[in-house]
This record gives structure tokens, C-alpha cells and sequence, in this order.
DNA sequence: GCCAACGTTGGC
DNA sequence: GCCAACGTTGGC
């Protein structure tokens, strides 16, 4: 299958861009929705592209690229008691929650605005705009060239 | 901190 | 299977 591309959401307190950088990588737990877990589950795959977005900020916006470099597998948290994203209902025979691993690729030299981004001729129809509160959203291909080559940020 | 959007839960 | 109530997300 082709290279596919994803922006993914996290709050940069404590999961920023320069956190990834610091660990490299890391496995995307705690996510608790279904048309985000199936992308993860279904549809991504080793090598695709990501958006690293920041939300919950005073602008909310890219922040940088990293790429799936494993996965999907089940997320150990749910079978955790302890942990805020445990599930009673998920068993290790039938998961019910999946984690890829993401990887640290590139820093913004500064966030591209979300704002921004909504306004740039060949953006304004992202899903990220659609699905406002989707943690994980699809990119098309021409967004992610036109993201990528906003020589000013990268 | 507010609130709109919308996903999830549970009673029926 | 419907839908009201509730909870969460995230921009502002």
C-alpha cells in the first residue's frame, strides 16, 4: 500500500514535540475512540507520515513530523486497574484498544497554525477541520506536500 | 472558564 | 434500535 499520512494530536503538557524528540519515540496509548482507534488498528501502517499537532494551547497547530514505526498493537493500558485508561471490558484475548509506536522525525522551527492552516488555499478542507475533536485524522497527500513545504516553519 | 460539537451510555 | 442524558474535547 502506498505511504499514507495522519496528523495526530497531543497536548504539549507533557506530550510536546520536544518530549517525542527527547524519548525518540513512543507508543500512542490512552486513545479511547473508535474512529481513532480504527485508523490505528486498520489503517496504519509502518512508514506513514504524521503531522505532530499541538491542541489545547494558545495556538494549536503543527508542530513538527514523526512517522509510524511499528505497530498496531494492543494498548497495554487497558488491561491496567491502576491506570485512568483502564477498560473492565477488554480482555488480552479481545482487546478492544490498539497503540502504534510514532516516531520523532522533525521540529517545526515555529508551530504552523492551525489558523493558519485553515485559511491556506489546499488546507481549508482538512479533516482536522471536519472532525474538530478527532485525535487522529487523515491527511491527503497534497496536504501533507503543501505542510511540508512551508519553507518558513520547517 | 465557557460552550458548541459530538461521542458514549443506558433505559426503555 | 431510539434517543435523552451525560461526558469530553478543544478553540476561543
Amino acid at each position: 500500500m502506498a505511504k499514507q499520512y495522519w496528523l495526530m494530536k497531543s497536548e504539549p503538557d507533557p506530550y510536546s514535540i520536544d518530549w517525542l524528540k527527547k524519548g525518540k519515540k513512543t507508543r500512542w496509548e490512552g486513545v479511547r475512540n473508535y474512529t481513532a482507534r480504527n485508523f490505528m488498528r486498520d489503517k496504519m501502517r509502518t512508514g506513514d507520515g504524521v503531522l505532530y499537532y499541538h491542541s489545547s494551547v494558545a495556538v494549536p497547530g503543527v508542530a513538527g513530523l514523526a512517522e509510524i514505526t511499528a505497530g498496531p498493537v494492543p494498548d497495554a493500558t487497558q488491561f491496567e486497574p491502576k491506570s485512568p485508561y483502564y477498560d473492565p471490558k477488554a480482555t488480552p484475548n479481545a482487546p478492544r484498544w490498539f497503540a502504534v509506536e510514532v516516531s520523532f522525525r522533525k521540529k517545526a522551527r515555529e508551530v504552523i497554525p492551525a489558523m493558519l492552516m485553515r485559511q491556506t488555499p489546499g488546507l481549508e478542507r482538512m479533516e482536522l477541520f471536519r472532525q474538530g475533536r478527532l485525535s487522529i485524522t487523515p491527511v491527503r497527500p497534497e496536504e501533507w506536500k503543501l505542510v511540508t513545504s512551508m519553507k518558513e516553519y520547517w
